[in-house]
DNA sequence: CCTTAAGGCGTGATATTATAACATTCAGAA
DNA sequence: TTCTGAATGTTATAATATCACGCCTTAAGG
């Protein structure tokens, strides 16, 4: 991500936030400008010591309540199979919480999509309240040969 | 799972296990069984406390190794979500690794479903080598109203 | 102004999940 | 028998995540 659309993300994200009557507070923006820098999911304790440069003062309840705080206001997911997290590439409008996340494990780099809901097989009279879809491949640009 | 129909399951395991040229051994049969008793996904280290009535013999690599022979034979699943693991209800007949799991959020119950790859809005030239798909919600039996 | 209440955060401790590294055992091949 | 490789035992530790408590700021109400 450039600083550019780095710059104009985090603003984004602040007026998504006002929006929804929360408050994008300078620990939470600081973990999600880390996300967002990150060009593959990022780990919970990088981002930990990412946030100290100097002792003390940044402990695991710090990042994992900004990132509960930024899932919840969907602008970062976790990607459950690695315990790890990227920010959202999307515009905060109304699409629900799931997306589908398509991970190149050549790159690291992560894809986003939100198409219908997943077509499923679901069983009957199964109602789908969250889904979780991780697909782990090569993108484009790291296919062998 | 009766009784029943669980021995007929650890009866197939260790065929499926003999066709790939591999051991089905006491621990690795132990911990399929526990998996295929709960009615819900199971903790590595619940396994654990199950593992070990007397005193020692049962450390984490125990199981976890276990539980990682047992996914590669294609017999267990993990749901990544939960961090927890379910046995395969199905046949071992070539099917991939890929399940589609519907995981009831009212009694733990887990349905696993093997349709088609999941049809997807992949982005181009992606190639997919593992998919995860977890899908949360009600069962028919734990609709509310 | 003062008080109060709620949200956000700091901090220390601890719980939970998972793996590394090395020793031991055991069955089958040579 | 001897060797070898797979499986397991064992100790330790790494990596991930949460709990519990208290302080500080902020904004509302008096």
């Amino acid at each position: 991500m450039t600083v550019d659309s780095l710059s104009k993300a985090l603003a984004a994200a602040e007026a998504h936030c006002v929006e929804r009557g929360e408050k994008l507070t300078p620990v939470r923006k600081r973990v999600l400008e880390l996300v967002l820098e990150a060009d593959s999911p990022v780990k919970a304790y990088d981002l930990l010591e990412a946030l100290k440069p100097g002792p003390g003062s940044a402990k695991p309840p710090t990042v994992y309540r900004a990132l509960d705080f930024l899932m919840t206001a969907g602008l970062v997911h976790k990607v459950e199979a690695l315990n790890a997290f990227v920010g959202c590439s999307h515009t905060h409008d109304g699409h629900g919480g799931g997306a589908e996340l398509f991970i190149c494990t050549g790159c690291g780099a992560v894809e986003e999509r939100h198409g219908d809901p997943v077509p499923t097989n679901a069983p009957d009279g199964f109602t789908i309240q969250r889904s979780v879809v991780e697909h782990f491949g090569l993108c484009a640009a790291c296919q062998p040969g």
